[in-house]
RNA sequence: GCGCCCUUAGCUCAAUUGGCAGAGCAAAUGACUCUUAAUCAUUAGGUUGUAGGUUCGAUUCCUACAGGGCGCACCA
């Protein structure tokens, strides 16, 4: 884009850019020395009463707001803590400088220096000394203005568009406080959940994300080639048979946290790429790690209460969480024994519960929709769904003293998955058995089923001691912890068509 | 992938039945030494998402395409 291209708003502050460069003023700076952020700065001032002057302070920060009246001018500096105002005046600042402020323009990165006080209206503010431009913003900033009505900000003509918000996060970043303060929460939870996971002794362990063979969940992968190598190579859909290899190999409790990806739609709850936490205790069963899942949540929900803004909005858990048994629950909903029913009367039930051609579905896959309808998706406070049906769960150790059921848990919370876990399969001939089974179903057509990991099996085969794992859904938890509704705003880059 | 809806100035939004495309903010110029959605005056800013069609005339009606939103499907 030539800048003929450009339109009016754009043109001006390419204009001032060259007066600044007539002036002899470096439009982009190296460095800024502060002594305060905007809310120390603030706090600085202190009850300082009436006209006694605070410190001398250096802040810097993006220019939010203007008003000028002459001979002197109000503005507001927005830095990560918050809104600090500035007060110019001509008299102080010699003719020249105060012209200079002609140059500066919403949104411009600039630093102060002078000494803090407090205006008529009570308003801790910096008288200004001098100031630097640090970096001039040729783009106008979508700022909305700011009112404060009964001690809260209403932001009016702000920047709305959820499709800009998402595409020019940098954007909806500087100019919304909340959507920064959302995201430092995230960081925070994240790392509340690794200090939870360091402090019981588990190792953050890194395991491939280019992978030969794709597997541990069931979904499309993304395929990529390699040149050199000359194969095919799949994103990781997920972290799980890596993990393993790991317990085979002694380092007894393993976790990670990354990206796992998956080739499949777009919508409130699902990303391409998201972010999964795995993680796996030798010598632990699916309880121990209920437990553990238990603890784990209060410690994330805590973190992110910690960030003000935020706390209203985290629920307070008291744990244990409920268990429900699924055969139980499901049972007890439909009020007749889902397990007994033949084949036509399953397909009734299914029908009368609001599942629509129920005739084209397998056993499992009616069950399954059945338990999402009548139970899953009436789990508001968080609580374990235990002790699936054998059928329903490929990957889960069975149940001792009932085989048709596996060791394995879901926990709920608003009717969506949270987090999945096993008493982990450790025994390699039914492990290879499954993965037949699985080969079996790929080349019948199925895209999701994937083939015989051999390399997997003779890192069981060396001998695999019992393991509890669980997998998290990092995204979700958060969205659920803020309630936050639709899983772009929780992530900096949602995937997105170019423009 | 399917259905419905949306796309107008840098931002937020109007525009009667198909009849000269408007406002606020932001911008430019000027006035103003305690303002805070500052105020006041003046000015500029548009290929109405793109390409076609119907019409004397299209932001408006039709078709296709692009991007987005919501729902469904897929995703245990």
């Amino acid at each position: 884009m030539s800048v003929d291209d450009l339109n009016a708003v754009l043109r001006a502050r390419r204009a001032k850019l060259e007066q600044l460069a007539e002036q002899g003023i470096a439009p982009f700076a190296y460095r800024f020395e502060r002594t305060h952020d905007a809310r120390h700065a603030v706090a600085a001032l202190g009850g300082a009463a009436g006209d006694a002057p605070g410190p001398d302070v250096r802040v810097a920060g993006r220019l939010v707001s203007w008003r000028a009246h002459g001979k002197t001018a109000f503005a507001h500096l927005a830095d990560p803590s918050g809104r600090l105002q500035l007060y110019f005046r001509r008299d102080e600042l010699g003719e020249e400088r105060y012209a200079a402020l002609d140059l500066l323009d919403l949104g411009d990165v600039i630093g102060v220096e002078g000494p803090l006080f407090r205006t008529k209206t009570g308003e801790a503010t910096v008288r200004v000394r001098a100031f630097e431009l640090l970096a001039k913003s040729l783009r106008p900033l979508p700022f909305g203005k700011e009112e404060v009505v009964d001690g809260r900000a209403v932001l009016h003509s702000g920047f709305a568009d959820a499709e800009q918000r998402s595409r020019q996060r940098y954007a909806d970043l500087a100019v919304h406080p909340d959507v920064r303060e959302l995201f430092i929460a995230r960081s925070r939870m994240v790392s509340a959940i690794r200090r939870f996971l360091d402090a019981r002794d588990y190792i953050e362990v890194e395991t491939p994300v280019l992978q030969p063979l794709y597997g541990g969940a069931t979904a499309q992968p993304f395929v990529t080639h390699h040149e050199t190598l000359d194969m095919p190579l799949y994103l990781r859909i997920a972290d799980e048979l890596y993990l393993k290899r790991l317990i085979v190999g002694g380092l007894e409790r393993v976790y990670e946290i990354g990206h796992d990806f998956r080739n499949e739609g777009i919508d409130r709850t699902h990303n391409p790429e998201f972010t999964m936490l795995e993680f796996y205790q030798a010598y632990a069963d699916y309880r121990d790690m209920m437990s553990v899942v238990e603890a784990l949540v209060v410690a994330a929900a805590d973190a992110v209460r910690a960030e003000p803004s935020l706390a209203e909005r985290v629920p307070v858990f008291e744990p244990p969480f409920p268990r429900v048994e699924w055969v139980r629950a499901l049972n007890h909903a439909l009020g007749v024994d889902a397990m007994a029913l033949d084949a036509s009367a399953l397909r009734d039930a299914a029908e009368r519960v609001g599942i629509e051609h129920a005739a084209t579905l397998s056993r499992p896959k009616i069950l399954d929709e059945m338990f999402q309808v009548l139970v899953e998706a009436q789990l508001d406070a968080p609580t374990f769904v235990i002790d699936y049906p054998r059928e329903l769960s490929p990957l889960a150790k069975p149940k001792r003293g009932d085989p048709s059921l596996t060791e394995r848990f879901e926990l709920f919370a608003r009717g969506k998955e949270m987090a999945n876990a096993f008493s982990e399969l450790n025994d390699p001939i039914d492990q290879r058995a499954r993965f037949e089974a699985q080969a079996a179903l790929r080349a019948a057509g199925d895209q999701e089923a994937t083939g015989v990991d051999e390399d997997y099996l003779r890192a069981m085969e060396y001998g695999m001691p019992p393991a509890g794992g669980v997998g998290i859904g990092i995204d979700r938890l958060f969205m659920y912890l803020t309630g936050t509704a639709h899983i772009r705003d929780v992530i900096l880059f949602p995937t997105m068509r170019p423009e």
